[in-house]
DNA sequence: TTTATAGTGAACCACATGGTTCAGCAAGAG
DNA sequence: CTCTTGCTGAACCATGTGGTTCACTATAAA
């Protein structure tokens, strides 16, 4: 399924604090490469790595603006991530709720 | 921060389509790891290294019974990923919703 | 036109990941 | 006790990650 991929490629983007920081940056404005490195005192490449991998997963948009680079947050990326996490709550949830119906009824099946 | 390793464990536990499907698995009830492997075609060496991410981030939780292991969903790890998400949710939205005043009283700072 | 600045690409490094095979070990069955 | 079964650990492999430095391009400024 290409809807796994852009699931593994977003939760991986999120799997990184510094990329997370960089989210939250981005949610107060657009900022260049060279102003999101400056805060973790990161290398200009190391930084366009980490905004690369955002934009791969679609959390971050960017554009050439003269010699600088304007980042910006994506938009509907994260709702993907959301919703699994959502789907995958409910089956838990609902497996919370029948715990003792499943200690009475299903003892024998208990594998 | 303690908590940005926990979110980085679990969000990178959940950036792999087997591991999702794992835990949709143990969602229906316990698994031992050679019933976990064989639907994936897999080495139980292999699927014991994917438990072992997913009980590392605390989304999963096992036991040895007998010669074989127990493998259960865990409990509220996953609950940190999506705070984590609603918060930068927040932030988002509440970015999109001061758009039209970011253009017509930020213009200049536009950076 | 010269010079300073912002980003880019290639090469490199140490380490993690996702998988395998093979050799064991421990528990249950006969 | 012997045999089978389920898991485990070590070793290995190819690839990815998070970071660096260095050389380069392209734009902006003087």
């Amino acid at each position: 399924m290409v809807q796994q991929e852009v699931l593994d490629r977003t939760f991986a983007a999120l799997a990184d604090a510094t990329r997370r920081q960089i989210l939250i940056r981005l949610g107060q404005g657009p900022a260049s490469i060279g102003e999101l490195a400056e805060p973790f005192g990161m290398s200009l490449t190391g930084m366009k790595k980490h905004v690369h991998v955002l934009e791969n997963a679609g959390l971050v948009t960017t554009e050439k603006v003269g010699r600088s680079r304007r980042c910006r947050l994506g938009t509907e990326r994260l709702e993907d991530a959301m919703s699994w996490i959502r789907f995958y709550q409910r089956l838990w949830e609902r497996r919370l709720d029948g715990l003792d119906a499943y200690f009475t009824l299903n003892k024998e099946d208990d594998r």
